[in-house]
DNA sequence: CAAACATTCAATAGATTAATTGATTGATAG
DNA sequence: CTATCAATCAATTAATCTATTGAATGTTTG
């Protein structure tokens, strides 16, 4: 490899930073340390990863500054690095998502013609329930949708979905949604559901948008 | 305050992307098309690469989404994805002029004592300027100096500085500033202007911010 | 001080990724 | 149709990255 044309400045910085990023063990370890400061074993076990390469991730994402180290007692524990660290993770995540939908766009178009997974906007999904034959669903976890979801929403993680589609009704229109704007699982959702023979849709923007736009929200109180 | 710990999926699918991105060949085909369709001969002449490689990478890139090719006659013109791409890349780049900062403190440090590069608040630096013992210092590129600047800012980009160091007065205060708060030009200049033992600081946002605070921008008419 | 423990280091074999070469495909022009 | 040009493919070699092992370091505990 000889010298390169060093073009515009950061290159190069931007790919080492790519590179260590570009390891699903290394961003799981990130994930759990932004959760908050673990011990090398903890992260080792929450991770499945042996402590020896544990920590050897660990140190190339040191290097890049993305998690700082500090000992206590016998662990040294691990915690976030400074600076815009998670913009730029859920921009990674962001872009991830909306490649995923663009792919999943393609696989649906082929098997039901025209019918595209754009989304429906917060309008179209009011005048829908306004009608009445919409049913909401709620393709996120079981501690997300507690925590807040749309009123009158079914709660059928993604996962679950495959078993529990019978609990669906097969002669109303369904709308799913999750988190926000790039979330897949509605996506997922509507493949799978259509799949199966049934009318859906997805919510273009989430929960997080239909909070955001000060729109009701429902909750079950904690016990 | 709800962040629940959900094993993320799309560890695996960010994994990818990083990797994609983790070559300073492809960042910079990325950035050249990002500017507009560029056929695979031009790209391979703007990056110094040989035409078979840049080809390959391209693919890499469009396999990920990042790029799409369409064909022209004898040429294959590579365009921009779809998505937030450059909303991407510049959280990357954001990042890593952030973690540049970092690194340039810690070599000034040991280098000046505790003469950290933090850089002033727009207060402090109004309160200096009111003062009057203190030189403003643009080190943006000159055509970005002359679409605004600070009032009373001298303009000598970053490059130019070593030539032009002479221009500055050696009894007075120097405050570099650039384009925002991650810019790191004013780190290189606060670092270069120290080295030549003149006292320099960096303002901490830099003129995007100041102008976003509505304060007061200076012009120069357009001929 | 020695023992127990958590973490890191160093060396190595196995996997991935990159660049080079020469052949192949697709499109245009004579 | 053939020659030419742009781009891609396929195969090879070189370089880099990953996981594993066992030894070494640094801390606490008895």
């Amino acid at each position: 490899m000889n010298d390169i044309n060093i073009q515009s400045p950061f290159v190069t910085e931007i790919a080492d930073l790519g590179r260590i990023l570009g390891n699903a063990h290394r961003l799981n370890l990130l994930e759990h340390i932004a959760q908050g400061e673990r011990s090398v074993e903890r992260l080792a076990e929450l991770s499945n990863v042996s402590v020896a390469n544990t920590s050897q991730h660990l140190q190339h994402l040191r290097r890049a500054g993305l998690v700082q180290s500090r000992r206590m007692g016998k662990h040294v524990l691990y915690g976030l690095g400074t600076g815009p660290i998670l913009k730029m993770l859920a921009s990674l995540r962001q872009y991830a998502e909306h490649r995923h939908i663009e792919i999943q766009e393609l696989v649906t178009d082929s098997l039901n013609g025209q019918n595209r997974l754009e989304g429906l906007s917060v309008d179209e999904l009011q005048i829908r329930l306004a009608e009445g034959n919409v049913v909401l669903l709620d393709v996120r976890p079981e501690e997300e949708f507690l925590l807040g979801h749309l009123p009158g929403a079914l709660n059928i993680p993604v996962e679950d979905l495959q078993g529990r589609i019978n609990e669906l009704p097969t002669d109303r229109e369904i709308v799913a949604y999750c988190r926000g704007t790039y979330c897949v699982l509605s996506v997922d959702a509507v493949t799978a559901l259509r799949a199966k023979g049934l009318t859906a849709h997805r919510l273009k923007n989430g929960f997080v948008d239909w909070k955001g736009a000060g729109l009701e929200v429902e909750e079950f109180p904690k016990n």
